[in-house]
DNA sequence: AAAAATAACTGATCTGTATCATGTAAAATT
DNA sequence: AATTTTACATGATACAGATCAGTTATTTTT
């Protein structure tokens, strides 16, 4: 998914948001040259993590944000019994922590999902700077904002869609934000198991792996393991829309 | 639910945050008096909804952001095909529609379920004021991280919880906040209709009423229509952790 | 006050998805 | 390289909750 960016990456962990790809699906959006470089004496570090490694945990106070600048990272929440519950995962250019923006204490927790790049804000003086640059200010809102939009359509669809709308939905989403991001619309890997897939969607595992080979059956998708291509965009829509259902 | 307070309301329509008892609910949390006063001259109107009125709706460029002060509000999102998914009951100091601070376009639709007063305040003035009152940028971001912790926790809801255990789940939430306002933890009036209740659980408002029918019998609530009266808060609790399941 | 419409309740039945069980392939560990 | 472990796949079965249908109570309209 990034070829050989790990091994430079390592090298540039100090590396600015401006020469970053991601200026323009991140916090510095709309920003200019004097502020992003403002902003960017502000970023702690950018820290390389391992497939499985903690970002953040529930219930730590942090008073950071962070950033996915490279790999993939997921976040889910803890129940009192021990039961955790996906809430999203994140792709490069996708903000990390916002649930914690008020008493610093995260609300969920974060791992990741591959060798990812965190860059790390600290909320404190990202508050400071937000009061002198009203442009970044906008923009936090806007992934905040962004944010509540996107939990609420997932209410949505755990409410109210079946499992292969819910996997449709969800396959159609990945490929729309690989391509925002340079990648193919049509092939990519997964980076989370079918385990973690119906956790987020609410559904058995058993279930995503059944869906997952019917979709296959009817050459809506190609699947190999993790390897996803998808072969027919429009059906897959329908799917998702529940305009057509497969038997 | 407010006895009198709808008749006082209506000469009171331009009465300041200052004599509001939401303070500690509401946006002005955690203001000095004077600061108080600032943003008392910005809110635009606090206009009297009734039931089934529109306040906002979903894809309308408003520019404002709205706080409940009396009565209660559903928000909701209308899908491509029509069908609506309930994402909010909303009580007295609670505030709507921050999901449009980004764009000022809402993406979602708010209407009041009952004789409700509703404060309006225009996003763009809200932010040059937060650049001035580094305390209500602060509570803003509060309640917006709220917000979103409280849909995280509607997510894990939907995807793992079975329908007792939502229900249940639900009127615990409903008592709380009713006792956070003054009112009654034990006894309280549903303003919402079982399908309201049914759609926001991701139920069929058939298994709404059998649910509530249910707890009747084994002494947990008592609910003659409307009214809800909890008997037993403890096995409430348990019901909606999963500790036990009725028959 | 009567009639119509709506909301709530409840029984009977059906079905989508969970659960259970077993097999297989890939990864991780030794 | 062999062994263990983990992830994925897939068939059989069970059941929670949806759907359908009919009744009753309440609210709205006439």
């Amino acid at each position: 998914m990034e070829k050989t960016e790990h091994k430079i990456s390592f090298k540039s962990l100090k590396a600015s948001c401006q020469n970053c790809s991601l200026v323009e699906l991140c916090l510095p959006r709309g920003l200019d040259s004097s502020d992003l470089s403002t902003l960017d004496d502000l970023i702690q570090q950018r820290k390389l993590v391992q497939k499985g490694e903690t970002i953040f945990s529930q219930g730590e106070k942090s008073g950071c944000i962070f950033a996915v600048r490279s790999g993939s990272v997921k976040t889910f929440t803890t129940a009192k019994n021990g039961e955790e519950q996906i809430l999203g995962f994140h792709l490069p250019g996708e903000l990390l922590g916002l649930d914690g923006l008020d008493n610093q204490i995260h609300s969920c927790s974060a791992t990741s999902l591959d060798t990812s790049t965190i860059c790390e804000l600290p909320v404190n003086d990202l508050n400071v700077l937000c009061i002198k640059m009203p442009g970044l200010q906008q923009q936090l809102l806007n992934l905040i904002s962004q944010e509540i939009t996107k939990d609420h359509t997932m209410l949505l669809l755990l409410a109210r869609r079946n499992a292969e709308q819910k996997l449709a939905t969800f396959l159609i989403s990945l490929s729309g934000r690989f391509k925002a991001r340079g990648y193919s619309a049509d092939e990519f890997d997964l980076t989370m198991s079918r385990y973690d897939i119906g956790n987020y969607l609410g559904l058995a595992d058993d279930t995503v792996s059944r869906l997952i080979s019917k979709f296959r059956e009817h050459k809506v998708i190609n699947a190999d393991r993790k390897k996803i291509q998808i072969k027919n965009h429009s059906v897959l829509r329908d799917i998702a829309e529940g305009d057509i259902s497969l038997n």
